[in-house]
DNA sequence: CGTTTGACTGGCC
DNA sequence: TGGCCAGCCAAAC
């Protein structure tokens, strides 16, 4: 086996703490952020290389302001998005989530 | 090796 | 309430 093929470092480490996000629950790009010591961006961007087949809920990171970015031309990635945390029980208020509510609070 | 961009954030007007 | 600016770090070109 070969080294890390095609994963960087800094983005296992973010997978690590994405996948330890439990269901019916968000996160924020910079509550990840800091927890992986790395810039708002990175996290996006792990995400964004992000391989598929692998089963990481990143559908369950979502930005501070509660609501779903739009991906480079994928304006139905982000309604997709919000369909599947709705099926986890986090409820959308007008494209919005309550982050008071859903946020996952790293307290263990 | 310098420049550009990107699934972000927070503050200001 | 909503849009714009600047800061941020790393991968890609």
């Amino acid at each position: 086996m070969s080294t890390a093929q095609g994963l960087k470092r800094v983005y296992r480490k973010i997978y690590r703490i994405v996948d330890r996000v439990p269901e019916g629950t968000v996160v924020s790009y910079g509550q990840i952020a800091e927890m992986a010591d790395v810039g708002p961006r990175q996290v996006g961007q792990a995400l964004a290389a992000l391989p598929p087949g692998g089963r990481c809920p990143w559908h369950r990171v979502i930005n501070a302001r509660g609501t779903v970015p739009i991906r480079s031309g994928n304006y139905k990635a982000h309604l997709d998005q919000e369909q599947r945390l709705g099926a986890e029980g986090v409820e959308f208020r007008n494209g919005k989530v309550a982050l008071e509510v859903y946020r996952w609070q790293p307290e263990e």
